[in-house]
DNA sequence: TATTGCTGTTAGCATGTGCTAATCTCTTAA
DNA sequence: TTAAGAGATTAGCACATGCTAACAGCAATA
């Protein structure tokens, strides 16, 4: 598997994630998660298929070749092993990690991977529930907008675009909205266009556009 | 502390090596251990020189700006602690975590290392013996040159020039030549440029150009 | 149908990092 | 004193990665 630059490596990772996501992988996506500019994201997009890293269809969506594949789910597992090493082993707040993790990511050689991935016990999960390539969520995970006032869940997931804003991953630390806590779905308002959720810590409210990314399992009991 | 592309950090790294190890900093000396040409190495020393981290005498010596010095200590310091991570942590070969960590240490935000300093408790020297910058040697230490027949010594510090070879690394592992294990020196012949040891693992010989790399301390009974 | 607006693309530019070939400069040795 | 050799520098090139400005193509909507 050749080496690729952390530039590339960063474009294979983020069509990896949206596809993972279920979006369309146009290249003003990328722009926009990348923050970079449309020609910058075309010209190196070229270069990827030059590669053999992706294929453009006629609907221009990219198309991750097999090798692109792989290589994207390595990074992946990389920066899911950095989180969680992060986390657990160095005890940094789980609301950033993603963001040391992402420097991480790109720097760490195959023995690396190997040693780090036995020494924390081969986790399958990352610490915000996203599952190592490989690996899936569970068959009945829904996400918190298709749940119902009354219910109660257990987040199992936050989704991966929600990272980005360490302002926002605090907020849902602060709510005790992470991997294995419950919480009960108090209201839905359309006004608001919120979500309300109470829970052993408290209480809080989500909207619509950060519901829709995080992922519950319906729990039967209290 | 601004930021500094990987390859400005190899650069300063590199500089702040050559420093401690007494050698004059040129322009071809950066190339040969960067491995790159000397056209290259100008360039990027202009851009050093024109970001205020390095400046050049008129013998054409580079001297690392208070700045330059700074950051070449911090990488130094990512450098160390990775190593000792690599070894001590993950269980990753002696011998080999030099290379691993030339990659980690680019990728180590401020808190990670702050965090992984005290996860491993604070060491204060690599596993070859490298002090962190800001710690030092015990005055006593000689190069292995300098010992004579019949001396008992205990290794202090693989000289970091040497950790670029692997191979010779292995080497010094299967010898246990390694910061802690003690040598008698059997004898130092001119003909062969070499000085040959005996541990409880056997005895081994080593050339004079490492030999002036190896830190010892004498110990005065066995 | 004509227009608006999103998306992609091209042209043209800058900077960092790499190269070879050629040249310059200084020290040292013949 | 001159020749040789080491080291530094310049010229000229390539490529990856970034940008803005301008334009092209297509879909939805007025």
């Amino acid at each position: 598997m050749i080496e690729h630059s952390q530039v590339i490596e960063e474009y294979l990772l983020t069509l990896y994630k949206l596809n993972r996501a279920g979006e369309t992988a146009k290249a003003v996506a990328l722009a926009k998660l990348l923050k970079t500019s449309p020609p910058t994201v075309h010209a190196t997009i070229s270069r990827m298929q030059r590669d053999g890293l992706i294929n453009v269809n006629k609907k221009k969506e990219l198309i991750l070749t097999n090798e692109g594949q792989k290589i994207a789910e390595d990074i992946a597992y990389r920066h899911n092993l950095s989180e969680y090493f992060l986390c657990n082993t160095l005890g940094i707040p789980w609301y950033e990690v993603h963001q040391h993790a992402h420097r991480l990511e790109h720097a760490m050689t195959p023995t690396v991977v190997q040693k780090l991935a036995e020494f924390l016990g081969k986790p399958e999960f990352c610490p915000h529930g996203t599952p190592m390539p490989g690996t899936t969520l569970p068959e009945n995970t829904i996400t918190l907008m298709e749940t119902e006032p009354g219910m109660i869940v257990e987040v199992a997931m936050i989704g991966e675009s929600l990272e980005d804003s360490v302002d926002l991953m605090k907020i849902l630390q602060e709510h005790s909205i992470m991997p294995g806590n419950r919480h009960k779905v108090i209201e839905k308002t359309d006004v608001m266009r919120s979500i309300s959720l109470e829970s052993k810590e408290g209480s809080s409210s989500l909207p619509f556009h950060v519901a829709e990314k995080i992922l519950v399992t319906k729990i039967t009991k209290d």
